[in-house]
DNA sequence: ACTGGCCGTCACAAAACCGTCATCCGCCCC
DNA sequence: GGGGCGGATGACGGTTTTGTGACGGCCAGT
């Protein structure tokens, strides 16, 4: 390893800001830390970071600015900090360029772990944060949160979206009634498993075509799945 | 799955403690509860728990003086618990290694499932390479849990598909009944060893073409065994 | 305050699955 | 070829898991 990866922690809360330096530099990166939005921004243009970890909720200078801003110029990788929780807010970031979102609390090995990942994943350029999410005649475009099915737009509240989109980010894969709470919902979400059912119900109503699921589909005593290409 | 994971809740309150042993024993973990902080170290070092609920507010010796006496000595994951909610005591438990934090009051149903992220997260560090098992013209996909013959998707009830896995993992073995109890449906598990016989003839059925077995082999007085290279 | 949409839970019915038993069949060895 | 033991099979009842309609709470827009 010629050099240790950098990473650049835009946070103005001074506690934060230490106890993520302090993670990241015994995990094996070296780390700096700017307190606000403009000290940010020059830091990450001189010092050129392998990842940027930036906090939202900024005085002065907003981290979307500052996210928007550098993606202008650059594709250093951004991994957002947040306390909001919405899929809303998720989705402004990630549109915005941003390559991942974690949400506080969170825990630093979490977010070291996820700084692994978006490392690993943008040296070996596999896909992008893709905005279109497509499965057989399922077709959603996150950015206008909009889901279509053989070619029909289905109106969905946020529950079901939510679900169907959790659904679609690995179709075929089969994700227990647990996972997908937390995919969809969030972890900490305080609900029993079986509220997905309720929305899988919903959500077959305007998605499938006859009584039988064809799209969204149940496995017994696991869970459910999004029908990817095989029968 | 060897053995139900074990979850080592340290809280002085005895309400408290007992329910969250409940909702943790219903759920499918192995509780113990240690009533202050030096049991929580000694049942923590000998009982070798998966992962530790802790109480920040204990009488005599403090949970983050627990928290940090370990991770000192461990990797356990730490989950604490905390009436405070400040930012301030948030930060200092994550600080000292703790992989989440949940504030009183609680509900015993976050509580669990943030036991389950904790656990899913450290043991799959990270979305783990999609198991393929594949023996002549057999294939099975772990995360879709499909399996395919001849290119043809059977579907699986749970128990055959664990029944098949376990024989998929090792083709050509031949594995006595009581080993594929085990290996299928975990030790512990209470049944006669002839239910294998049913779940066998069932898979045949659905696997095999003629009325004459090729893949799923019965070895006579031993038990079965997946054909792996041979007619 | 009222209305409508959305959500989480519940209770009940339906469906799928499982384990066991009794019986019949086939393999192995004498 | 026959005896004996292990395996295969079909049936059945009980259990577990899902599907679904209903209900009450909540929130936002009117």
């Amino acid at each position: 390893m010629p050099q240790l990866p950098r990473v650049l922690v835009v946070e103005d809360e001074a506690k934060s800001a230490a106890t993520l330096r302090l993670y990241l530099e015994k995990s094996g990166f070296e780390a700096r830390v700017a307190r606000d939005g403009a000290e940010g921004l020059s830091i990450a243009r001189s010092w050129s970071p392998d990842l940027l970890l930036l906090d939202i909720m900024l005085p002065e200078v907003d981290g979307l600015s500052i996210c928007r801003a550098l993606r202008a110029e650059s594709d250093v990788p951004i991994l957002l900090l947040s306390a909001r929780t919405t899929e809303e807010d998720r989705l402004r970031g990630l549109r915005l360029g941003a390559d991942d979102y974690v949400t506080k609390p969170f825990s630093p090995r979490e977010v070291v772990a996820r700084v692994r990942a978006i490392l690993r994943r943008t040296k070996a350029p596999e896909e992008r944060e893709d905005e279109i999410l497509r499965s057989l005649s399922l077709e959603i475009t996150m950015s206008n949160r909009e889901a279509r099915v053989r070619g029909r737009v289905v109106d969905l509240p946020p529950a079901e979206f939510s679900l169907l989109v959790a659904l679609a980010r690995s179709p075929g894969r089969v994700f227990s009634r647990e996972e997908l709470v937390e995919r969809a919902f969030g972890p900490g979400y305080d609900g029993l498993d079986r509220t997905i059912d309720a929305h899988v119900m919903r959500l077959r109503r305007k998605i499938e075509q006859e009584g039988h699921p064809a799209l969204l589909v149940t496995v017994f005593g696991v869970g459910y799945k999004l029908a990817d290409s095989n029968t």
